[in-house]
RNA sequence: GGGGAGAUACCGAAGCGGUCAAACGGGGCAGACUGUAAAUCUGUUGGCUCAGCCUUCGUAGGUUCGAAUCCUGCUCUCCCCA
């Protein structure tokens, strides 16, 4: 159902109203493990392939904070990362990437680009943004300019941005909602979703790749709510389906909970996307449920305040503890920046030196990187659940 | 040699008779951070047997019920003139 008729003003020009040429997407199941709902996968992009489960770096302005797209690729071996509509649509400013040519022209990152859709900031934005049925009225981070996200506009916005995943445009309640809010929310959500689609298919990629529409899976902690979400999202016979609202104040046994039962229905042959997911323990509980991606900004953004992520634990490279350790920031660490000692990234970041939050960001991702890909290694010789539990108890060590 | 200004906690710097263990900033120490309004934010920063007590505002005395705050000597710093 068309509720008007939208006229894109992003793009300059009329959209097309005819149907689709997007090829679906591909996703190959390679493994599934027997005593989890743990599976491996080959998801084909237009810019290359992914393995699942993977995670994807957070690029929110374009770039993911400190880092090369050479580290990202070569040292890092990220698979896709992550661009956001909202940062990139207020600046440059969706002009700027078209004549780019798109996201992957400008940043010069040649792999698979997901982009989200604004739905968060709108979360986080609080109390600068408004919600209608149309959708959301919002006052820019930026210079406090009015601007508005509508389903339709985020569609076109994405288009023009080119990301090979774009997402729906919903709303992220916070995970304190209560039940009728959560529920009427999850309606709206669900009202957009549908305005999403209608958008989408009536229009055509800009840069001749095919891109993919993910449906995001609401209704907050309550599994009567998700169940229905998931029912809804599946009718769209989308190339993959994500789970948002959840890490946003819940508590973590009610965000596996709610991934459990979303993945409990959701489309089996179709990739599992829990967004903003989440600390290195989060993210093999939710590939024990059954979750094939995952981004967060916990490696940038906890890795430039000084927060390392080991596969022996935690450490704050901030603490005295470290001053004289001179021992490899990370031993057993696959990026080259793991040989720096721990008293030298010590030293950079207590300097506010930008090179220390390069380090401490680049060696993050490399372990959050290594650890989804060892998972599938496990996951492939049906060995995953013995080495998450073992994993999991080191994970959680504070160092 | 003469004149002037000043010495406050780790550093810088307010305070100028009681409500001062002493504002504020830096530094130190610790914590937070989950689809990035974040190279950000928060707490703490004399000691202890910790709702109280002890020692601290250059130093030695003094005035006062009471002093970082007033007076005197001393020491040291800085500025100006010779």
């Amino acid at each position: 159902m068309i509720r008007y008729l939208y006229l894109p003003v992003v793009s300059g020009r009329m959209a097309i109203f005819e149907p689709s040429k997007n090829g679906a997407m591909e996703f190959k199941l390679t493994a599934k493990a027997s005593n989890s709902r743990a599976r491996a996968g080959i998801l084909t992009t237009g810019h290359g392939v992914i393995e699942t489960p993977i995670f994807m770096p957070v690029g929110t302005a374009g770039s993911v904070k400190g880092i090369h797209t050479r580290d990202l690729e070569e040292d890092i071996k990220a698979q896709i990362i992550l661009g956001n509509t909202y940062h990139l649509y207020l600046r440059p400013g969706i002009q700027v990437i078209e004549k780019a040519g798109g996201l992957h022209k400008f940043n010069r990152w040649n792999g698979p680009i997901l982009t989200d859709s604004g739905g968060f900031q709108v979360f986080s934005l609080g109390d600068i943004r408004k919600l209608t049925e149309d959708g959301a009225k919002f006052q820019s981070h930026i210079d406090g300019s009015y601007h508005v996200f509508t389903p339709e506009n985020v569609m076109d916005i994405q288009r023009s941005i080119g990301a090979d995943i774009i997402m729906a445009f919903d709303e992220c309640t916070p995970g304190d909602a209560d039940y009728s809010y959560a529920k009427n929310s999850l309606e709206l959500t669900q009202r957009w979703l549908e305005r999403c689609f209608t958008q989408f298919n009536n229009t055509e990629p800009k840069y001749g790749y095919r891109q993919s529409l993910f449906p995001i899976v609401q209704g907050n902690t309550y599994a009567d709510l998700r169940k229905k979400a998931v029912e809804h999202v599946k009718t769209f016979d989308a190339d993959g389906y994500a789970i948002g609202g959840l890490s946003v104040g819940e508590t973590v046994e009610e965000m596996y909970e709610m991934t459990e039962v979303c993945t409990a229905d959701l489309p089996e042959n179709k990739p599992r996307y829990l967004m903003g997911v989440g600390t290195p323990v989060n993210i093999l509980e939710g590939i024990d449920r059954g979750v094939d991606m995952f981004d967060c900004v916990m490696p940038t953004r906890n890795g430039r305040n000084g927060m390392l992520f080991t596969s022996e634990g935690i450490i704050n490279i901030r603490n005295k503890k470290w001053e004289n350790d001179h021992s490899p920031i990370d031993a057993s660490g696959t990026s080259f920046v793991d040989q720096y000692s721990k008293a030298y990234l010590r030293h950079l970041i207590l300097s506010g030196e930008m090179l220390g939050a390069q380090i401490a960001s680049q060696h993050n991702l490399a372990f959050y990187l290594w650890l989804v890909k060892t998972a599938r290694q496990k996951i492939v010789n049906a060995e995953f659940k013995t080495w998450k539990n073992e994993m999991i108890m080191r994970l959680k060590e504070r160092l």
